[in-house]
DNA sequence: GTGAAAGCGCTAACAG
DNA sequence: CTGTTAGCGCTTTCAC
């Protein structure tokens, strides 16, 4: 407010203009130790009066903590993180950790990049998407000695602690549940990103169910880029102008799968009996369309609850209980209308 | 690597493995200054054997200066701001600048506590969603003395820079267009946030647009929380039950109209004719709907490159020209298949 | 209840 | 090209 120079203000400012020591200052602004009233009246008022803003930077040089925890993601646009960053901040917001978010495009080398990045920052601690990492991460991560929480997937081994599901299992249980309902010509619709390994983890538990009994994919359609939606569609033309025995389209997430039930609604093709659907994540978006789209629920919301309280709980008990956690949640199947049930 | 006490690590810690001095391995560390051939590569080697990770904090004390842009925006899940930030990122990445997300949720406390939690850092710039501010929030981007740009919106006063589209303007502009499509019986479905100023200028802008018109709103409809999809099948139904000699709807974002196109579409309604439809946004998930439903682009991507532009520059150049810039776009309509062309 | 001194790990500025 | 000296603005520790 009262800041001529423009000079960032100092503790030194508070000080002088208080009357009180730097140090009484420090304890008035932080909460900590026994100040009288009447000083503690005094700081918070001139601090306020001059718009004091407490630098961390030094702050957490001094004192040698952060009260800062990375999420490192590949991407907001995909809907699953979001979700995932409603947990962590739901959590985190009971406790003084702040969630700082850095994107990796689901690229290994942009990982390495960002997670150097935020580590140089002496984060409280990391939740970190996926269990594949680059070497020089993984040794960042273990060289960090800060706690380390890998989320979403259960299929792999971690540096430490791990909340997620089993994508592979998730791929068997709907694999399972298509079988049951009676379909046999299947076709996979999904994203040609080789370096979403939960996608591919849950198209190999897929096929390897299906192979199980015998059953083979009949045919498939891959995308990159572009819309969602857009792309749904288009695909579901093309693998249905390709094989239009197919009797189940099984798409590797709900946007793509809400894209072709769209189409397939407006061609007036006769689902669940026709054709089969099923999609991956139980978006609540499925609830807005003709029919609502078989999915499978990821857990988003509760993995990141539970990741941000491992991290919590370690930061808290501090030195003790190095013991990582092990997590693994179950999805559960939705049927909706787009999935015959056994 | 090798860090047997778990300690981190310090440059002194390189420097002793090295045999260099501090200076100079922290100036290897940071490309900085003219160092021999030899003694980098020794360093260097030193450094990653060490798997040393430069303390920012440390360095940002030092130095007084942080890489870090504070992008204070409402949510992530709008789908409208992960495009601004795809925007700011990639401007970003060509600089050494790096951007921090804080969540505010619409709400002006949260807002100043995130702003006041950021400024704490010493960001090198600010780039905030909106032009509404708490009064104390607004003291801390003028007192902060670093570059600050308000985006989103230009129907107000920013404290420093703005790049934005006036969305009172485009509520107008949508409205003219639905008037010239000789559409008369006006219905208007919306979000109830209070708080959505952005939204509500949209509003203000429609209806005063269809005043200057003779024309009032027919009916309207707001809504909160919940799948927007969902919610615009709902307020579809209930709008037209209770009004239904309506011949527009005017959707307040494109994810409800989306929402309300399929709920229509599916009833076999006549679209544009019996009734037309318009949302905002320039999703590009309109395209994978039915009809692709008019709508008005909202610059997204633009607004996030320029604000980061502006906060670039300014860092570059640093002292001087701390002229303010002021940037309003030109959001364009689109009609899609559910706005009639004059 | 309050204050003084000594760093935290790095970099600016200067000296060689 | 390399090294030395002083801090950056706070907090820790210990004294009063």
């Amino acid at each position: 407010m009262t800041n001529p120079e423009n000079r960032p203000l100092t503790l030194r400012d508070v000080s002088e203009a208080s009357g009180v020591s730097e140090m009484t200052v420090s304890r008035v602004l932080r909460n900590r130790g026994d100040v009288s009233d009447a000083t503690r009246k005094r700081v918070l008022e001139a601090a306020k009066q001059l718009g004091y803003v407490p630098n961390k930077i030094a702050g957490a040089l001094a004192s040698q903590r952060v009260n800062l925890v990375a999420v490192i993601i590949p991407s907001m646009s995909n809907m699953v993180f979001p979700e995932v960053m409603t947990g962590i901040s739901q959590v985190l917001e009971e406790t003084d950790l702040q969630p700082v978010v850095g994107l990796t495009d689901y690229l290994p080398e942009k990982e390495e990049k960002v997670l150097y990045e935020m580590l140089s920052w002496r984060p409280s601690g990391v939740i970190i998407a996926g269990l594949e990492h680059s070497d020089a991460s993984r040794a960042m991560l273990r060289a960090s000695g800060i706690p380390v929480v890998e989320i979403m997937d259960t299929d792999g081994t971690p540096v430490d602690s791990v909340v997620g599901i089993s994508h592979r299992r998730a791929g068997q249980q709907m694999a399972e549940a298509i079988l049951k309902g009676g379909y046999k010509r299947i076709g996979f619709l999904g994203t040609k990103m080789p370096l979403d390994h939960r996608a591919r983890k849950r198209f190999e538990g897929f096929t390897q169910a299906l192979a199980k009994a015998g059953v083979e994919i009949a045919d498939h359609e891959f995308y990159s880029g572009g819309s969602a939606l857009v792309k749904g569609r288009e695909m579901t033309e093309a693998i249905l102008a390709r094989s239009p025995d197919l009797d189940f389209l099984y798409y590797s997430n709900d946007k793509i799968g809400a894209g072709g039930l769209i189409y397939l609604w407006e061609k007036g093709v006769d689902i669940p009996n026709q054709i089969g659907l099923a999609g991956f994540n139980g978006l609540s978006l499925l609830k807005g369309l003709p029919l609502e789209l078989a999915s499978m629920d990821a857990c988003r919301l509760e993995i990141g609850r539970r990741a941000a309280e491992i991290i919590a709980k370690r930061v808290e008990e501090d030195a003790d209980t190095p013991e990582p956690s092990h997590i693994a949640l179950e999805p559960t199947i939705t049927y909706g209308d787009t999935l015959r049930r056994p």
